[in-house]
DNA sequence: CTGAAAGCGCTTACAG
DNA sequence: CTGAAAGCGCTTACAG
């Protein structure tokens, strides 16, 4: 049963190589030449104390916390792992650690705790609604390093943005519905209206239904809130109402999985009877049943290319205002192809 | 386009409230009784300058940084999700911050740079095979706070470990397979050896096995290595030999949903032909075509229990060696049941 | 190439 | 109830 003993500190290790502490830190810190014999005096003295520098203490001498800090509203769906997965190997690999925090609902009120800022970070990365207007704001104000990812930069501001060619990518998949399996009444199960990826995959089905002469109707749009049950409700909903439709185009594959269950139970057939589309290509997609043809969303790259943006922000490097990254059409069998 | 202006400091604050830095440290800090009158003085000097204490030089003077680290082999997995959900809600409560950190796999030769440890947090939550044993040893003798999840402590250390109940899980499924559904030639899809769980759910299958007066065969047993691909390959592969079986147990509902593939290719139907069963209760498996029957994994909670516990060992408070948190039969339709 | 010393921005006994 | 001051463990000009 070990007790805490006190840990070595940089005067122990300068102490025990006969040294001064400046020293010690130049070896630790590489940025200055120390001479060979020296150094490897230090080093043994390093590694027969097993001293590991205090972060702390190396941050407030140098102002800078070599960290970053990860906002998100919740840590859930099939988005978040591959998106904290991207950016965690790039905040590894510049030598850099990581805060994340998870605001739930964006907090009321003012952020009473402030969890994350530039009391602990040396930059910020923040996806969708997960900080207020407000904060985003100040920390734009004062010149704190901030990416947003999936959400474009409040007025009045010109904090970079990392996201996905959504629109672009709704319309081509909605676009194949029409033009290679002849449908046309098009269910759209829409996402969180909150969430500008929602807004964009739904102007992409508008244009595609505009650019390929179909009217809009908006008896056609359900909501599915990204969410599987709300959107096997909606279109549970939706299926009693007697509306004749064709095909279905879910604004994730969260929701398409939820849409299918509704469509099985009510004993629609897909794709026969109607075709079913999703988005994000999340890694359950192969294994539905059909597996699901839908538009590939890069959600890892999201998160190492907003890192690697947010690192050079704060070295005070040029940075592009907004990237966007593209989506890929991935067909399988719902739409109807057929698949493997 | 603003610029980096220096942040006010407690220095500034106590100018401006006209009172010492050590008041405003005790306003911070609720610790010590302050006149009201002092107190609101003080708060509005930090509203205005918009004043955060910077953590490290807190830290530095506390000695406790008020962090907790998570280290992980891979973020990846219809696991990891939930049990970082777990873990930071819990951490967020007790009003520390998360540091996270993935190993890939375990780092070869020494831990050159030590991402966390004792200089950085005040204490580690370590998932299976993500620090070596020595590590592990290392902080075990300092003396300093870890807990393990799904992994037992290290001969010669006493590690608290949080994990579920695999092997009574494992037995209780396949107990099912065989008591209910009269199946006797069932395959393993077994987990990746290095894993604890893998073993545990091993044993319980050999057990239910035994219990059920079934001898152990060990063709039946196949490598699935909690991956998709590999199980599908691994199935194919043993569906090519053309071994009579009647179910599969699959280690995990990655493997499962791999499996599943690979038989429906080959024609064989789920469940009439062959009963299939997982372990875990992932997000996708409802969705999966039979929806899976499975084992519930309680992962969120294992992530939570394990915050707390750590949190304890911070406070010197009781802790329990090991917590084995219950799993739970899941019936759907896989194994033939007429699940909804 | 190396050391002495100031300073980073807080907390916390110690006085009063 | 509040202040002066030491100290937390580093980095970094400044000398030499």
């Amino acid at each position: 049963m070990p007790r805490k003993e006190p840990l070595p500190t940089i005067a122990d290790v300068a102490h025990h190589a006969g040294v001064s502490i400046a020293t010690v830190s130049r070896v630790l810190n590489k940025n200055v030449f120390v001479e060979e014999e020296t150094t490897r005096c230090v080093q043994e003295a390093i590694a027969e104390l097993g001293y590991v520098p205090r972060t702390a203490a190396r941050t407030l001498a140098s102002r800078r916390t070599k960290t970053l800090g990860l906002i998100m509203s919740d840590i859930s769906g099939a988005f978040f792992s591959p998106m904290l997965r991207g950016i965690e190997a790039a905040v590894r690999q510049a030598g850099y650690s990581l805060l994340v925090y998870a605001t739930g609902e964006i907090e009321e009120g003012r952020s009473t705790h402030r969890a994350l800022g530039e009391h602990n970070t040396d930059g910020l990365l923040v996806f969708t609604d997960s900080l207020e207007i407000q904060e985003l704001v100040r920390l734009y104000k004062i010149g704190f390093p901030v990416v947003l990812m999936h959400q474009s930069s409040p007025g009045g501001t010109d904090i970079p943005t990392v996201t996905i060619e959504n629109k672009d990518g709704a319309a081509k998949i909605v676009s194949h519905l029409i033009q290679v399996h002849g449908r046309r009444r098009i269910v759209f199960l829409r996402g969180l209206s909150t969430h500008e990826d929602a807004v964009w995959r739904e102007r992409g089905y508008r244009d595609a239904l505009v650019t390929n002469g179909i009217p809009f109707d908006d008896r056609f749009l359900i909501d599915g809130k990204f969410n599987e049950e709300v959107a096997r409700d909606a279109m549970k909903k939706l299926i009693e109402t007697g509306l004749d439709f064709d095909a279905v185009f879910s604004a994730d594959d969260d929701s398409a999985s939820g849409a299918l269950l509704a469509l099985r139970e009510a004993g629609i057939r897909v794709p026969r009877d109607v075709a079913l589309v999703g988005f994000d290509d999340a890694p359950f997609s192969p294994y539905l049943n059909p597996p699901l043809t839908t538009i590939h969303a890069p959600t890892e790259e999201v998160g190492s290319t907003a890192t690697r943006q947010l690192l050079r922000l704060i070295q005070d490097e040029k940075v592009d205002p907004l990237i966007l990254l593209p989506t890929e059409l991935v067909i399988r069998s719902s739409c109807g192809c057929d698949g493997k």
